[in-house]
DNA sequence: TGTGAGACTGGAACGGCGTTCCATTCATTT
DNA sequence: AAATGAATGGAACGCCGTTCCAGTCTCACA
Protein backbone atom coordinates (compact mmCIF):
# COMPACT_ATOMS: atom_id res chain seq x y z
CA UNK A 1 0.00 0.00 0.00
CA UNK A 2 2.69 2.25 0.61
CA UNK A 3 4.81 1.38 -2.37
CA UNK A 4 1.19 1.88 -4.39
CA UNK A 5 0.59 5.49 -2.97
CA UNK A 6 4.47 6.60 -3.27
CA UNK A 7 4.60 5.57 -7.06
CA UNK A 8 0.99 7.09 -7.44
CA UNK A 9 2.14 10.63 -5.83
CA UNK A 10 5.50 10.46 -7.75
CA UNK A 11 4.24 9.18 -11.33
CA UNK A 12 0.39 9.73 -11.23
CA UNK A 13 -2.50 7.65 -11.68
CA UNK A 14 -1.14 6.29 -15.23
CA UNK A 15 2.56 5.36 -13.16
CA UNK A 16 0.49 2.89 -11.27
CA UNK A 17 0.98 -0.46 -12.80
CA UNK A 18 1.28 -3.91 -11.89
CA UNK A 19 4.30 -4.56 -13.46
CA UNK A 20 5.89 -1.15 -11.78
CA UNK A 21 4.50 -1.66 -8.17
CA UNK A 22 5.73 -5.67 -9.00
CA UNK A 23 9.47 -3.84 -9.79
CA UNK A 24 9.11 -1.57 -6.69
CA UNK A 25 8.32 -4.66 -4.43
CA UNK A 26 10.88 -6.68 -5.93
CA UNK A 27 8.38 -9.34 -6.61
CA UNK A 28 6.26 -10.25 -9.70
CA UNK A 29 2.72 -8.74 -10.65
CA UNK A 30 1.16 -12.11 -10.18
CA UNK A 31 1.99 -12.20 -6.57
CA UNK A 32 -0.19 -8.48 -5.89
CA UNK A 33 -3.06 -10.51 -7.15
CA UNK A 34 -3.47 -12.60 -4.35
CA UNK A 35 -3.60 -10.16 -1.94
CA UNK A 36 -5.91 -7.67 -4.45
CA UNK A 37 -8.55 -8.80 -6.81
CA UNK A 38 -7.97 -6.02 -9.37
CA UNK A 39 -6.79 -2.32 -10.10
CA UNK A 40 -10.23 -0.57 -9.31
CA UNK A 41 -9.52 -2.48 -5.93
CA UNK A 42 -5.94 -1.84 -5.76
CA UNK A 43 -6.80 1.94 -5.89
CA UNK A 44 -10.13 1.83 -3.64
CA UNK A 45 -7.47 0.63 -1.47
CA UNK A 46 -5.08 3.28 -1.66
CA UNK A 47 -7.80 6.06 -1.66
CA UNK A 48 -9.50 4.60 1.42
CA UNK A 49 -5.89 4.49 3.42
CA UNK A 50 -5.36 8.42 2.17
CA UNK A 51 -9.54 9.84 2.74
CA UNK A 52 -9.12 8.32 6.53
CA UNK A 53 -5.76 10.10 7.34
CA UNK A 54 -7.38 12.97 6.49
CA UNK A 55 -10.78 12.57 8.41
CA UNK A 56 -11.01 15.27 11.05
CA UNK A 57 -11.24 14.05 15.02
CA UNK A 58 -13.37 15.31 17.37
CA UNK A 59 -16.11 17.04 15.26
CA UNK A 60 -18.57 16.78 17.64
CA UNK A 61 -16.98 19.40 19.39
CA UNK A 62 -18.17 21.88 16.35
CA UNK A 63 -21.28 23.30 14.99
CA UNK A 64 -22.59 21.09 12.24
CA UNK A 65 -21.91 24.15 9.90
CA UNK A 66 -18.19 23.82 11.09
CA UNK A 67 -18.15 20.27 11.61
CA UNK A 68 -19.23 20.36 7.83
CA UNK A 69 -16.34 22.50 6.92
CA UNK A 70 -13.85 20.46 8.54
CA UNK A 71 -14.71 17.33 6.94
CA UNK A 72 -15.28 19.54 3.56
CA UNK A 73 -11.17 20.83 4.01
CA UNK A 74 -9.97 17.19 5.04
CA UNK A 75 -11.21 16.41 1.43
CA UNK A 76 -9.57 19.05 0.34
CA UNK A 77 -6.65 18.86 1.28
CA UNK A 78 -6.13 14.85 0.95
CA UNK A 79 -6.48 15.58 -2.60
CA UNK A 80 -4.41 18.55 -2.51
CA UNK A 81 -1.46 16.40 -1.25
CA UNK A 82 -2.32 13.40 -3.76
CA UNK A 83 -4.14 14.37 -6.73
CA UNK A 84 -4.84 11.02 -7.91
CA UNK A 85 -7.32 10.85 -5.04
CA UNK A 86 -9.75 13.53 -6.85
CA UNK A 87 -10.01 11.65 -10.21
CA UNK A 88 -10.07 8.23 -8.15
CA UNK A 89 -13.35 9.49 -5.69
CA UNK A 90 -15.36 11.11 -8.79
CA UNK A 91 -14.33 8.05 -11.12
CA UNK A 92 -15.85 5.73 -8.28
CA UNK A 93 -18.42 7.20 -6.43
CA UNK A 94 -19.51 3.66 -4.60
CA UNK A 95 -16.38 3.14 -3.18
CA UNK A 96 -16.01 2.89 0.41
CA UNK A 97 -14.31 6.22 0.88
CA UNK A 98 -17.30 8.03 -0.82
CA UNK A 99 -19.11 6.28 1.69
CA UNK A 100 -17.66 7.60 4.43
CA UNK A 101 -17.25 11.03 3.61
CA UNK A 102 -21.25 10.76 2.52
CA UNK A 103 -21.89 9.57 6.03
CA UNK A 104 -19.95 12.45 8.24
CA UNK A 105 -21.84 14.50 6.18
CA UNK A 106 -25.23 12.71 6.64
CA UNK A 107 -24.63 13.13 10.32
CA UNK A 108 -24.20 16.83 10.56
CA UNK A 109 -27.18 17.44 8.04
CA UNK A 110 -29.08 15.57 10.94
CA UNK A 111 -27.62 17.81 13.79
CA UNK A 112 -28.92 20.61 11.11
CA UNK A 113 -32.42 19.45 12.25
CA UNK A 114 -33.09 19.21 8.28
CA UNK A 115 -36.97 17.32 8.46
CA UNK A 116 -36.27 13.84 7.00
CA UNK A 117 -37.64 14.24 3.91
CA UNK A 118 -34.83 16.67 2.91
CA UNK A 119 -31.66 14.73 4.40
CA UNK A 120 -30.63 12.90 1.42
CA UNK A 121 -30.94 15.45 -1.13
CA UNK A 122 -28.78 17.93 1.52
CA UNK A 123 -26.06 15.27 2.40
CA UNK A 124 -25.83 14.06 -1.49
CA UNK A 125 -25.68 17.63 -2.68
CA UNK A 126 -23.09 18.58 -0.64
CA UNK A 127 -20.94 15.21 -1.53
CA UNK A 128 -21.68 15.68 -5.69
CA UNK A 129 -20.42 19.47 -5.41
CA UNK A 130 -17.41 17.79 -3.38
CA UNK A 131 -16.75 14.89 -5.83
CA UNK A 132 -17.54 17.39 -8.74
CA UNK A 133 -14.67 19.53 -8.06
CA UNK A 134 -12.37 16.85 -6.77
CA UNK A 135 -12.54 15.79 -10.52
CA UNK A 136 -11.48 19.37 -11.70
CA UNK A 137 -8.49 19.67 -9.47
CA UNK A 138 -7.46 16.31 -10.17
CA UNK A 139 -7.58 16.94 -14.12
CA UNK A 140 -5.79 20.49 -13.53
CA UNK A 141 -3.12 19.07 -11.60
CA UNK A 142 -2.29 16.22 -14.08
CA UNK A 143 -2.94 18.30 -16.97
CA UNK A 144 0.08 20.77 -15.93
CA UNK A 145 2.08 18.01 -14.15
CA UNK A 146 5.47 18.53 -16.02
CA UNK A 147 7.46 22.03 -15.35
CA UNK A 148 5.19 24.45 -15.93
CA UNK A 149 4.16 26.08 -12.38
CA UNK A 150 0.04 26.35 -11.53
CA UNK A 151 -0.07 30.16 -11.98
CA UNK A 152 1.87 30.26 -15.91
CA UNK A 153 -0.56 27.02 -16.50
CA UNK A 154 -4.15 28.42 -15.64
CA UNK A 155 -2.71 31.68 -17.30
CA UNK A 156 -2.24 29.33 -20.48
CA UNK A 157 -5.47 28.53 -20.39
CA UNK A 158 -6.59 31.72 -19.90
CA UNK A 159 -5.12 32.83 -23.06
CA UNK A 160 -7.36 30.13 -24.29
CA UNK A 161 -10.32 31.41 -23.20
CA UNK A 162 -9.93 35.17 -24.39
CA UNK A 163 -8.87 34.02 -28.24
CA UNK A 164 -13.26 32.62 -28.09
CA UNK A 165 -15.30 34.40 -29.60
CA UNK A 166 -16.43 37.57 -26.84
CA UNK A 167 -19.55 37.38 -28.66
CA UNK A 168 -20.59 33.71 -27.80
CA UNK A 169 -18.80 33.98 -24.60
CA UNK A 170 -19.35 36.89 -22.93
CA UNK A 171 -18.85 35.10 -19.26
CA UNK A 172 -15.96 33.00 -19.96
CA UNK A 173 -13.96 36.34 -21.29
CA UNK A 174 -15.04 38.31 -17.83
CA UNK A 175 -14.14 35.34 -15.94
CA UNK A 176 -10.91 34.31 -17.85
CA UNK A 177 -8.37 36.91 -15.59
CA UNK A 178 -10.11 35.50 -12.72
CA UNK A 179 -8.41 32.09 -13.73
CA UNK A 180 -4.82 32.23 -13.00
CA UNK A 181 -5.39 34.15 -9.68
CA UNK A 182 -7.86 32.87 -7.68
CA UNK A 183 -7.65 30.31 -4.95
CA UNK A 184 -8.73 26.69 -5.29
CA UNK A 185 -8.87 26.30 -1.48
CA UNK A 186 -10.98 29.38 -1.67
CA UNK A 187 -13.48 28.37 -4.21
CA UNK A 188 -14.07 24.85 -2.82
CA UNK A 189 -14.86 26.20 0.64
CA UNK A 190 -16.94 29.20 -0.73
CA UNK A 191 -18.63 26.74 -2.86
CA UNK A 192 -19.53 24.79 0.25
CA UNK A 193 -20.65 28.02 2.28
CA UNK A 194 -23.47 28.22 -0.55
CA UNK A 195 -24.60 25.18 -0.41
CA UNK A 196 -25.00 25.27 3.35
CA UNK A 197 -26.41 28.57 2.72
CA UNK A 198 -29.07 27.24 0.77
CA UNK A 199 -29.81 24.03 3.23
CA UNK A 200 -30.19 26.99 6.20
CA UNK A 201 -33.29 28.12 3.81
CA UNK A 202 -34.73 24.96 3.84
CA UNK A 203 -34.64 24.37 7.41
CA UNK B 1 -19.42 10.91 -34.56
CA UNK B 2 -22.68 8.88 -35.65
CA UNK B 3 -21.10 5.73 -35.23
CA UNK B 4 -18.95 6.41 -32.19
CA UNK B 5 -22.02 7.44 -30.28
CA UNK B 6 -23.77 4.64 -31.67
CA UNK B 7 -21.09 2.34 -30.14
CA UNK B 8 -20.70 4.21 -26.96
CA UNK B 9 -24.53 3.81 -26.44
CA UNK B 10 -24.72 0.03 -27.11
CA UNK B 11 -21.57 -1.35 -25.54
CA UNK B 12 -20.32 1.51 -22.91
CA UNK B 13 -17.34 3.63 -22.76
CA UNK B 14 -14.86 0.45 -22.53
CA UNK B 15 -16.20 -0.89 -25.96
CA UNK B 16 -15.36 2.11 -27.89
CA UNK B 17 -12.09 0.72 -29.51
CA UNK B 18 -10.19 2.17 -32.76
CA UNK B 19 -10.76 -1.52 -33.95
CA UNK B 20 -14.43 -1.52 -32.89
CA UNK B 21 -15.12 1.97 -34.63
CA UNK B 22 -12.85 0.81 -37.63
CA UNK B 23 -14.72 -2.46 -38.06
CA UNK B 24 -18.09 -0.57 -38.34
CA UNK B 25 -17.13 1.89 -40.48
CA UNK B 26 -14.96 -0.78 -42.44
CA UNK B 27 -11.88 0.93 -42.62
CA UNK B 28 -8.57 0.54 -40.46
CA UNK B 29 -7.78 1.85 -37.48
CA UNK B 30 -5.82 4.00 -38.66
CA UNK B 31 -7.68 5.96 -41.25
CA UNK B 32 -9.60 7.25 -37.99
CA UNK B 33 -6.28 9.34 -36.62
CA UNK B 34 -6.15 11.53 -39.89
CA UNK B 35 -9.66 12.88 -38.41
CA UNK B 36 -9.36 12.90 -35.26
CA UNK B 37 -5.62 13.25 -33.11
CA UNK B 38 -6.11 10.99 -30.04
CA UNK B 39 -8.76 8.90 -28.01
CA UNK B 40 -9.61 12.12 -25.89
CA UNK B 41 -10.47 14.08 -29.04
CA UNK B 42 -12.41 11.33 -29.83
CA UNK B 43 -14.91 11.25 -26.65
CA UNK B 44 -14.35 14.85 -26.52
CA UNK B 45 -16.24 15.24 -29.58
CA UNK B 46 -18.84 12.85 -29.33
CA UNK B 47 -19.69 14.75 -25.24
CA UNK B 48 -19.99 18.01 -27.44
CA UNK B 49 -21.91 16.73 -29.93
CA UNK B 50 -24.76 15.21 -27.36
CA UNK B 51 -24.28 18.55 -24.81
CA UNK B 52 -24.62 20.76 -28.07
CA UNK B 53 -27.84 18.78 -28.81
CA UNK B 54 -29.66 19.19 -25.34
CA UNK B 55 -28.83 22.43 -25.01
CA UNK B 56 -32.11 24.22 -24.45
CA UNK B 57 -33.24 27.36 -26.86
CA UNK B 58 -34.48 30.39 -25.82
CA UNK B 59 -33.30 30.48 -22.87
CA UNK B 60 -33.43 34.58 -23.00
CA UNK B 61 -37.04 34.55 -22.45
CA UNK B 62 -36.66 32.78 -18.79
CA UNK B 63 -36.08 34.57 -15.59
CA UNK B 64 -32.39 33.58 -14.81
CA UNK B 65 -33.49 31.11 -12.07
CA UNK B 66 -35.36 28.78 -14.55
CA UNK B 67 -32.86 29.51 -17.29
CA UNK B 68 -30.57 27.86 -15.02
CA UNK B 69 -32.86 25.03 -14.16
CA UNK B 70 -33.50 24.11 -18.03
CA UNK B 71 -29.71 24.54 -18.22
CA UNK B 72 -28.97 21.78 -15.92
CA UNK B 73 -31.98 19.55 -16.96
CA UNK B 74 -30.44 19.85 -20.11
CA UNK B 75 -27.38 18.24 -19.14
CA UNK B 76 -29.34 15.88 -17.17
CA UNK B 77 -31.00 14.44 -19.99
CA UNK B 78 -27.83 14.32 -21.86
CA UNK B 79 -26.48 11.83 -19.74
CA UNK B 80 -29.44 9.99 -18.85
CA UNK B 81 -30.25 9.32 -22.70
CA UNK B 82 -26.10 8.94 -22.73
CA UNK B 83 -24.87 7.53 -19.61
CA UNK B 84 -21.39 7.61 -20.90
CA UNK B 85 -21.18 11.53 -21.15
CA UNK B 86 -21.50 11.59 -17.47
CA UNK B 87 -18.07 10.32 -16.96
CA UNK B 88 -16.81 11.99 -19.77
CA UNK B 89 -17.75 15.53 -18.46
CA UNK B 90 -16.56 14.98 -15.22
CA UNK B 91 -13.34 12.94 -16.24
CA UNK B 92 -12.21 16.15 -18.55
CA UNK B 93 -13.59 19.20 -17.20
CA UNK B 94 -11.45 21.18 -19.44
CA UNK B 95 -12.78 20.36 -22.53
CA UNK B 96 -15.12 22.78 -24.97
CA UNK B 97 -18.48 20.98 -23.60
CA UNK B 98 -17.91 21.85 -19.96
CA UNK B 99 -16.92 25.28 -21.34
CA UNK B 100 -20.35 26.05 -23.41
CA UNK B 101 -22.20 24.52 -20.12
CA UNK B 102 -20.02 27.38 -17.90
CA UNK B 103 -20.90 30.30 -20.25
CA UNK B 104 -24.42 29.16 -19.82
CA UNK B 105 -24.26 29.33 -16.28
CA UNK B 106 -22.21 32.89 -15.79
CA UNK B 107 -24.34 34.47 -18.00
CA UNK B 108 -27.36 33.32 -16.05
CA UNK B 109 -25.54 34.35 -12.76
CA UNK B 110 -24.62 37.85 -14.14
CA UNK B 111 -28.83 38.11 -14.72
CA UNK B 112 -29.26 37.51 -11.12
CA UNK B 113 -27.09 40.24 -10.36
CA UNK B 114 -24.62 38.49 -8.56
CA UNK B 115 -21.70 40.90 -7.41
CA UNK B 116 -18.76 40.37 -9.38
CA UNK B 117 -16.63 38.58 -6.49
CA UNK B 118 -19.14 36.02 -6.33
CA UNK B 119 -19.50 35.45 -9.82
CA UNK B 120 -16.84 32.93 -10.34
CA UNK B 121 -17.79 30.82 -7.38
CA UNK B 122 -21.42 30.98 -7.80
CA UNK B 123 -20.81 29.66 -11.13
CA UNK B 124 -18.14 26.95 -10.59
CA UNK B 125 -20.18 25.80 -7.77
CA UNK B 126 -23.53 24.75 -10.09
CA UNK B 127 -20.89 23.63 -12.60
CA UNK B 128 -19.30 21.53 -10.08
CA UNK B 129 -22.79 19.74 -8.64
CA UNK B 130 -23.46 18.91 -12.15
CA UNK B 131 -20.48 17.11 -12.88
CA UNK B 132 -20.12 15.50 -9.52
CA UNK B 133 -23.56 13.99 -9.49
CA UNK B 134 -23.07 13.43 -13.24
CA UNK B 135 -20.14 10.96 -12.72
CA UNK B 136 -22.09 9.15 -10.00
CA UNK B 137 -24.78 8.46 -12.30
CA UNK B 138 -22.58 7.30 -15.05
CA UNK B 139 -21.06 5.32 -12.35
CA UNK B 140 -24.59 3.89 -11.64
CA UNK B 141 -25.55 3.00 -14.59
CA UNK B 142 -22.33 1.32 -15.84
CA UNK B 143 -22.29 -0.85 -12.83
CA UNK B 144 -25.85 -1.62 -13.29
CA UNK B 145 -25.52 -2.94 -16.55
CA UNK B 146 -26.11 -6.40 -17.37
CA UNK B 147 -29.72 -7.62 -16.86
CA UNK B 148 -31.35 -6.14 -13.57
CA UNK B 149 -32.80 -2.66 -13.81
CA UNK B 150 -32.00 0.31 -11.85
CA UNK B 151 -34.15 -0.37 -9.18
CA UNK B 152 -33.51 -4.19 -7.98
CA UNK B 153 -29.96 -3.10 -8.18
CA UNK B 154 -29.93 -0.16 -6.35
CA UNK B 155 -32.24 -2.28 -3.81
CA UNK B 156 -29.07 -4.67 -3.95
CA UNK B 157 -26.63 -1.52 -3.17
CA UNK B 158 -28.97 -0.44 -0.07
CA UNK B 159 -28.68 -4.02 1.56
CA UNK B 160 -25.02 -3.72 1.26
CA UNK B 161 -25.41 -0.47 3.23
CA UNK B 162 -27.27 -2.05 5.20
CA UNK B 163 -24.84 -4.86 6.34
CA UNK B 164 -22.48 -1.92 7.62
CA UNK B 165 -21.67 -1.61 11.54
CA UNK B 166 -25.16 0.49 12.56
CA UNK B 167 -23.08 2.28 15.18
CA UNK B 168 -20.48 3.38 13.25
CA UNK B 169 -23.03 4.32 9.77
CA UNK B 170 -26.17 5.79 11.72
CA UNK B 171 -26.90 7.82 8.20
CA UNK B 172 -26.17 5.45 5.82
CA UNK B 173 -28.60 3.19 7.64
CA UNK B 174 -31.05 5.82 7.93
CA UNK B 175 -30.84 6.63 4.12
CA UNK B 176 -30.43 3.58 2.52
CA UNK B 177 -34.28 2.59 2.13
CA UNK B 178 -34.38 5.78 0.23
CA UNK B 179 -31.82 4.92 -2.51
CA UNK B 180 -33.99 2.23 -4.59
CA UNK B 181 -37.18 4.60 -4.52
CA UNK B 182 -35.74 7.72 -4.96
CA UNK B 183 -36.07 9.91 -8.12
CA UNK B 184 -32.54 11.06 -9.63
CA UNK B 185 -33.82 13.68 -11.67
CA UNK B 186 -35.42 14.93 -8.75
CA UNK B 187 -32.05 14.38 -6.73
CA UNK B 188 -30.50 16.96 -9.53
CA UNK B 189 -33.00 19.67 -9.27
CA UNK B 190 -33.42 19.52 -5.21
CA UNK B 191 -28.98 20.33 -5.66
CA UNK B 192 -29.61 22.85 -7.86
CA UNK B 193 -32.46 24.55 -6.06
CA UNK B 194 -30.57 24.30 -2.64
CA UNK B 195 -27.35 26.14 -4.43
CA UNK B 196 -29.91 29.07 -6.13
CA UNK B 197 -31.24 29.33 -2.98
CA UNK B 198 -27.74 29.94 -1.23
CA UNK B 199 -26.69 32.33 -3.91
CA UNK B 200 -29.94 33.93 -3.81
CA UNK B 201 -28.91 34.87 -0.02
CA UNK B 202 -25.52 36.12 -0.96
CA UNK B 203 -27.46 38.92 -3.60
C1' DT C 1 -6.09 15.30 -71.53
C1' DG C 2 -2.43 14.07 -68.60
C1' DT C 3 -0.15 14.58 -64.38
C1' DG C 4 1.35 15.67 -60.02
C1' DA C 5 0.30 16.71 -55.31
C1' DG C 6 -2.08 16.41 -51.40
C1' DA C 7 -6.12 14.29 -49.02
C1' DC C 8 -7.33 10.07 -47.27
C1' DT C 9 -7.23 4.90 -46.57
C1' DG C 10 -6.41 0.34 -44.37
C1' DG C 11 -3.83 -2.96 -42.41
C1' DA C 12 0.52 -4.48 -40.23
C1' DA C 13 3.43 -3.80 -36.42
C1' DC C 14 5.00 -2.05 -31.74
C1' DG C 15 5.17 -1.61 -26.96
C1' DG C 16 2.61 -1.72 -22.93
C1' DC C 17 -1.31 -2.84 -20.27
C1' DG C 18 -4.45 -5.91 -16.98
C1' DT C 19 -5.07 -10.38 -16.07
C1' DT C 20 -4.37 -15.54 -15.79
C1' DC C 21 -1.82 -19.51 -14.93
C1' DC C 22 1.04 -22.49 -12.49
C1' DA C 23 5.33 -24.63 -10.86
C1' DT C 24 7.77 -23.18 -6.86
C1' DT C 25 8.93 -21.80 -2.19
C1' DC C 26 7.87 -20.78 2.59
C1' DA C 27 5.87 -21.24 7.24
C1' DT C 28 3.12 -23.64 10.18
C1' DT C 29 0.77 -27.55 12.04
C1' DT C 30 0.49 -32.42 13.06
C1' DA D 1 9.53 -35.64 9.06
C1' DA D 2 5.66 -35.07 6.41
C1' DA D 3 1.86 -32.53 4.90
C1' DT D 4 -0.77 -28.57 3.90
C1' DG D 5 -2.25 -24.22 2.55
C1' DA D 6 -0.55 -19.40 2.07
C1' DA D 7 2.17 -16.70 -0.82
C1' DT D 8 5.39 -15.98 -4.63
C1' DG D 9 7.28 -14.61 -9.22
C1' DG D 10 7.70 -14.85 -13.86
C1' DA D 11 5.94 -16.42 -18.38
C1' DA D 12 2.18 -16.07 -21.42
C1' DC D 13 -2.36 -14.30 -23.40
C1' DG D 14 -5.28 -11.12 -25.54
C1' DC D 15 -6.36 -6.48 -26.17
C1' DC D 16 -5.46 -1.71 -26.26
C1' DG D 17 -3.81 3.06 -28.22
C1' DT D 18 -0.79 4.58 -31.35
C1' DT D 19 2.55 4.75 -35.31
C1' DC D 20 3.97 3.84 -39.79
C1' DC D 21 3.64 3.62 -44.54
C1' DA D 22 2.66 1.78 -49.09
C1' DG D 23 -1.12 2.49 -51.54
C1' DT D 24 -5.53 4.84 -53.66
C1' DC D 25 -8.41 8.52 -54.83
C1' DT D 26 -9.56 13.38 -56.31
C1' DC D 27 -9.03 17.33 -58.67
C1' DA D 28 -6.69 21.83 -59.91
C1' DC D 29 -3.76 23.15 -63.36
C1' DA D 30 -0.41 22.64 -67.39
Amino acid sequence: MQAAISILDNEGAAGLTFRALAGRLKTGSGAIYWHVADKDELLAAATDHVIAKFEPQDVGRLSPQEAIRALALGVFDAIDSHPWVGAQLSGNPFQYAVLRILEGLGTQVVALGIPEKGRFNAATALLSFMLGLAAQYAVASHHFRDGSDRTTALRAVAAKWMELDPEQHPFIHQVAPLLPVHDDREQFMAGIDLILAGIDTSR
